[in-house]
DNA sequence: GGCTCAAGTTTTGTATACAATAGTGAGGCT
DNA sequence: AGCCTCACTATTGTATACAAAACTTGAGCC
């Protein structure tokens, strides 16, 4: 998607313009519209967006500390470079929190959290029936923030989901096939069924293999990003 | 410290000015200068700080992201509550973070990452010899921070000192008595030696250790401190 | 041809003016 | 008295003006 179908900010009553602005910036680079590397001029955006110079900046300022945007002094800032070695630093600190979640999950998730997560994954199961991507790709990251959720530890809530957004966009862009996709189901399905039973090792066994797979496909579909760039 | 004593933003040399004010900011907020609670004026606060509204505001964005600040939309910003449960769950994460770094650091950590942590925890003895506190507290908080770079992921250390940053408060407010001082360097030594030793099992039961001890001290100071304000 | 340097342009950083929202208090009403 | 209203003030949110830094370009020179 080239620059130039920038849509403006659509403000939301009640909220203020940077909050609209920080969201709407935000998607438009996890969706891709805003290639990693690419230059986000200041006047450029601010006629595009339809919003001054100064939400503007405080947007670009909050994306700097999600790590989105990549903050040069005196030269503005750029969409953040997306480097396979951090992604892989990302998902691994990702997976040593998901394995505590999981560990805390099997001690302590109610009946109620166990049932919303198997509900979670049919839902999974339609949109995969439907070929639904991206409703499929939310429902997989309920699931994930769901296992994280059950610790009980608001800041690992916090932390895990800050990660993912430093990835998400990878992971968004990442064409699955057909293969893969049944893959992760069946590997979402052992995931499940080890929590039911609250089997800790399996729990954590399950998670672990489910991590590497999706560093496999991540670093294949990064590179093949990368490849595209050139 | 009473809010008439701070002063200005020095700004260095090829730094920009929302910089200099970040980082002056978060040390007036660290250093308990700024109290819990309180309502960060911004007229007030470029009056005493010497700075425009526009760097001031991007500082706060800057802290807010960091967990230091709190926005409260179209009524400023505070600085930050200190919660005691979240400071738990900060260090439950924290622990769980250094655990898994604990873990690669027995396997992968060099000769010479060790024998800085050796060093450093001489200069940490020289400290508590000299009873200065403020140059103890930067040695201690090295150590872990050398431990949590053996990891050698980025991603991991990076995330780590974020999480410590909004405790870090807490604990510099956090008055050791001898005692404790005492037996934190006595776990400290435990840890240093299942490192040399290369023992997984006993560096990570040594971090466990260490860190339930922390939380008590914490959770203590923190109670005296909120007593200490009402 | 390629390099250096300086004037001009563009862009970001900072200050300030203006707009909108939230807080405050006096006066009137029941 | 207590509460509501409404105007006024204070404060934040947004836009824009001004300052400073970085980039561009082209003339002059080797």
């Amino acid at each position: 998607m080239p620059l130039h179908t920038i849509a403006p900010v659509e403000s939301e009553a009640g909220n203020t313009l940077q909050e609209d602005t920080t969201r709407h910036l935000r998607d438009l680079i996890i969706t891709g519209a805003l290639v990693p590397g690419m230059r986000l001029n200041e006047r450029e955006l601010t006629e595009k967006l339809g919003v001054s110079r100064t939400p503007l900046r405080e947007a670009t300022r909050r994306l700097a500390s999600e790590g989105l945007v990549e903050l040069l002094p005196h030269r503005g800032a750029i969409v953040a470079h997306i480097d396979q070695t951090r992604v892989r630093e990302t998902l691994q600190v990702m997976g040593v929190l998901e394995a505590h979640a999981g560990e805390l999950a099997c001690v302590q998730a109610t009946e109620a959290d166990l049932n919303e997560i198997r509900a979670l994954h049919y839902e999974m199961l339609a949109d995969r029936a439907r070929e639904d991507h991206q409703s499929y790709f939310a429902r997989n990251q309920a699931i994930h923030f769901k296992i994280i959720d059950c610790a009980g530890n608001a800041v690992l809530s916090q932390s895990y989901r800050a990660l993912n957004d430093q990835v998400r966009r990878v992971r968004y862009q990442a064409n699955v096939n057909r293969e893969r996709w049944d893959q992760a189901i069946a590997e979402h399905e052992e995931i499940l069924a080890a929590l039911l039973a609250r089997d800790v090792t399996r729990v954590k066994a399950q998670l672990a293999h489910h991590l590497a797979n999706k560093m496999g496909v991540v670093a294949k579909s990064l590179a093949a990003l990368q490849a595209a760039a050139e």
